[in-house]
DNA sequence: TAGTCCATGTAAGATGTTACATGATTCA
DNA sequence: TGAATCATGTAACATCTTACATGGACTA
């Protein structure tokens, strides 16, 4: 058995652009697409379902609206429900797991911080991806040491791509928390 | 309708690692969860019926072997079909699609090069991910110089974020370029 | 004898993919 | 009149996740 009501990353993306403001699957879509949200799929197979799913747990609330010579369209706002649910989703620990796995998820999760969670949101996320990283890097360097003789050249290489790619993850990670660190007395 | 046979991440991990050296199930696992690639499930319901299906597909053959005192395991090896497969895969065009999308599936394309692949495929494979990269990145620059003025501060962080990413990732692709092609002359 | 490792599997369910379908309006 | 844009949807299918299940061997 699956847990139940675990949304996807699609969902949560969906929700917090809907937070912003109430938007139609049309409107998500397009968004989608024009966007660097590109990496999530445009198509209506994917958003309109997943826009059903959302409504029959109560967390949009979609309206008709009609308008003399365009075809009607159902716009969707967030329920309280809706808003608890991206809370909670947004307060969830940085977990080894999320980084190794759901790094996108991850910094979905932070792009909306500024907009929907508490102050202090940012930081405490900032601060918690920082130690996951730093802890998790020298397990891949470590690997990458003992076994680089036996590896070829091409798997040796995409390695060191993961490896600089976290690393670069890593040196965001600290300026993000320096902008964060001069921000804070300012607001 | 799907296309038929389209191989997922996880089937195409799969057949590299089989076409190294034969293995079981579970010997796949616990390379997955003991190296770097980590970042594939583990567990057992996204192995076994990925073997499965591969087997059923004729990419794969298991062979049961029995052991005295322990239990009975398959282990896999490639079919002519199975190593057919993986080289018309290593072998397709880098799209913008899969840069996007799929960084991770390229990734672990190159990763098997050296190993089967032809020579020169991935020198081929570096400079056309090096050219959609190249290509992608002013695109995202732009959006965020033209809308950083009404995103909240985490917002355009988590863009910038994503810039960086690839640009670490196009600093390797040239890095990874110029080592191919110190080596070449060696060979 | 309790826990860990070896080893393989299935069941239920959610989500995503591609493709097909419909229909109005605007514009060249 | 044909193409593009606005707008929403469904159908078929594959894959993945979590959880449950089984059972032998070794070891503290």
């Amino acid at each position: 058995m699956v847990k139940p009501n675990r949304n996807s990353t699609l969902a949560f993306a969906l929700l917090g652009l809907i937070w912003q403001e109430p938007r139609s699957g049309y409107d998500l879509r397009k968004f989608f697409s024009s966007t660097p949200m590109i990496s999530f799929s445009d198509s209506p197979g994917a958003i309109y379902p997943a826009l059903h799913r959302l409504e029959q747990r109560g967390l949009v609330r979609g309206h008709v609206e009609e308008r003399p010579g365009l075809r009607r369209r159902r716009i969707f706002q967030l329920t309280a429900r809706g808003r608890a649910e991206f809370r909670r989703w947004q307060k969830q620990q940085v977990v080894r797991h999320d980084v190794i796995r759901n790094l996108d998820m991850l910094m979905l999760r932070f792009a909306f911080m500024d907009q929907f969670a508490e102050k202090g949101a940012a930081l405490r996320f900032l601060k918690s991806l920082h130690n996951e990283l730093a802890a998790y890097i020298p397990s891949l360097r470590k690997y990458l040491k003992s076994n680089r003789e036996y590896m070829p050249q091409s798997g040796r290489l995409a390695l060191e791509s993961g490896i600089q790619s976290y690393e670069a993850q890593l040196r965001w990670t600290k300026a993000a928390i320096a902008s964060y660190e001069q921000t804070k007395g300012e607001r």
